[in-house]
DNA sequence: TTAAATAATGACAGCGCTGTCATATTTGTA
DNA sequence: TACAAATATGACAGCGCTGTCATTATTTAA
């Protein structure tokens, strides 16, 4: 960039103000005649005036500056969040530092500290799972640093967390399941240090439970969110005697995972298996039979979470309690029994 | 953060040297005996000193921001590739802004000139297909901001540009597919506007030169990159009469969708048709039976085309000339004839 | 040993903005 | 109409750093 800015001065002469009008005006400070904002903003306008945020953050100190912060990230599950929360920020001019932590498992707490000093971020958002990792929350409670959670898996700390209605909508969709006649539904756990996926669980038990189907504990089985783990519970469930007639998996990852195998070992979905998942990625569709799954309003969970951030970080107030519904998405995989 | 930040002048003090030693030492400037630097180096250890980038950009006029954007998101696509360029950034101390276009389609050139002029950025990566745009490219080059563009449709400009062999592992694909005995293969050409997958097209002409088949202009569809698509030009192969045996598509996206039209109109894959992909999306491994494809080194043309960039930013040379490579992978969607 | 050349360091202004507080202007009141 | 109160505006310092250029320390050459 050889090409100078204009400045806040340039504007002031314009103007025929000071500069502190001008930067009134430019914050939206009260206490400036009417007119005169007019004059400043044509001003403004005219000049194609930008102001310098390192000048503003010096001077000032108010950086409007916060983080994304990631870990394990499903590249779908992330972009969406990502979309909503840099949509919202970019409209509101924050800044915004997006920081996956994948390469620095070791030791967290230390790098995220550096990172918040050398950007002198002003907010996080964290999505799961570090939104439920303890040392990392202590650390930035000790900074003072406002920050949101998606998704954390214990609704304790409500005002500062993004949920969505997961557990309902498992337990919706298990009813669902059950109302098409199945009995015996097996149950793909997420890894257990994800807890937002404890949830899952939760509403699979007791949609059972409402149903007065008895929890069958060799019907549920441990995943660790991947593929191949989902490939893994389904070896084990081909190996039983008395198989399950349907399945309901905590993400599509898994449930794409077991179809592998049950369609690989020369059974049909959703004739001799049913099955769901959760989360609707794009392969959800893409398969033979797609898969009925649900639908996480990612993108608005994302922008709540900004919204909420800086709503804390400017001292408003931020209502809005309703909380961002999931949906259930019906497609092919669930046979009626 | 309502802890006060260790400032340069505490540190000179400290070192007792001037602030302007202190900001040698900083920016690795010449000029500072070797015992001065050491001396300053432990203070700002002992103090925890970060620089204020604000202060270094107001100051120096200097900034350390780069932009990476990117519009019709496959979310995949672009996470890793973002990987690649966050990694190296933050390895470098570089701030990465990024912005996706998806949201303001209507005038881009605009809409970026003010993203440039905000943030202060001072270099930009371009993913396909705005790395294309030629209108987008005239806005930047005017400004003289340097860039760097990832898989651009025409390898003109190489010396700002990141590749990879796509042109050459397509070529290789149909190879290896007409090596299995495959005469009559179909194409599923790309988006037209996206220049990159081009290439891939190429591929599939000259492979089929190469071996003396004669390039059936039937056997060539236009997909538009979805999985939709796929399924579309999937049915118009079903229509015909003298079906292909083999189908090569530009993304795996519209391999999946024909792949669904042909398992839904009860064929099998790979035994009535071979298919194969491009790229190595989680999908492709999770179909039945999973996708042969290609795989592009996307982690490593994210990181090379901040390096590139950076590189430039600083005035250094950039050599590293090869290419990162595109591979086969090859799985179970392409049977012997 | 001394002067000239070179290298290392420092003083200080100023980047563009905002906070503080003083000053000017307008409004309300008697 | 005069004066206090309220409102609007401005002067100026200073945020933390780096660029410029002057100054001081060190090395080299004679």
């Amino acid at each position: 960039m050889i090409v100078k800015q204009t400045t806040i001065s340039e504007v002031a002469e314009k103007a025929g103000v000071s500069t502190k009008t001008v930067s009134r005006v430019i914050n939206n400070e009260e206490g400036v005649r009417e007119s005169t904002a007019k004059k400043v903003k044509k001003a403004i306008e005219v000049l194609n005036y930008k102001p310098n945020v390192f000048a503003q953050s010096l001077a000032g100190g108010r950086t409007r500056i916060i983080g994304l912060i990631y870990d394990n990230p499903n590249p779908v599950y992330i972009s969406e969040i990502m979309d909503g929360v840099l949509n919202y920020c970019h409209k509101m001019e924050y800044a915004v530092i997006i920081h996956p932590c994948k390469f620095e498992k070791r030791d967290l707490t230390t790098v995220m500290q550096n990172l918040i000093e050398k950007t002198r971020m002003k907010g996080m958002i964290l999505t799961p799972p570090l939104s439920d990792s303890k040392e990392l929350l202590r650390m930035v409670s000790k900074t003072r640093m406002p920050y949101t959670l998606i998704s954390p898996g214990s609704e304790k700390t409500r005002s500062d967390s993004i949920i969505t209605n997961d557990y309902e909508s498992s337990k919706e969709m298990v009813d669902h399941i059950i109302s098409n006649g199945h009995k015996r539904i097996a149950l793909i756990k997420g890894h257990p240090g994800h807890m937002a996926l404890k949830r899952r669980t939760q509403g699979y038990l007791d949609a059972l439970k409402n149903s007065k189907i008895k929890v069958d504990q060799s019907l549920i089985f441990q995943g660790y969110n991947s593929f191949e783990s989902g490939m893994n519970c389904g070896k084990e469930i081909m190996k039983m005697r008395k198989k399950p007639s349907a399945i309901f998996a905590a993400n599509d990852e898994m449930a794409s995972g077991v179809m592998k195998v049950i369609m690989d070992s020369g059974y049909e979905v959703p004739k001799d298996f049913s099955i769901a998942g959760f989360d609707d990625t794009p392969v959800s569709q893409m398969l033979s039979p797609p898969l009925s799954t649900i639908r996480q309003p990612l993108e608005k969970m994302g922008e709540l979470s900004a919204k909420k951030l800086i709503a804390q970080l400017e001292g408003l107030d931020f209502f809005e309690n309703q909380k961002p519904k999931s949906r259930l998405i019906i497609r092919d995989s669930i046979s009626q029994l």
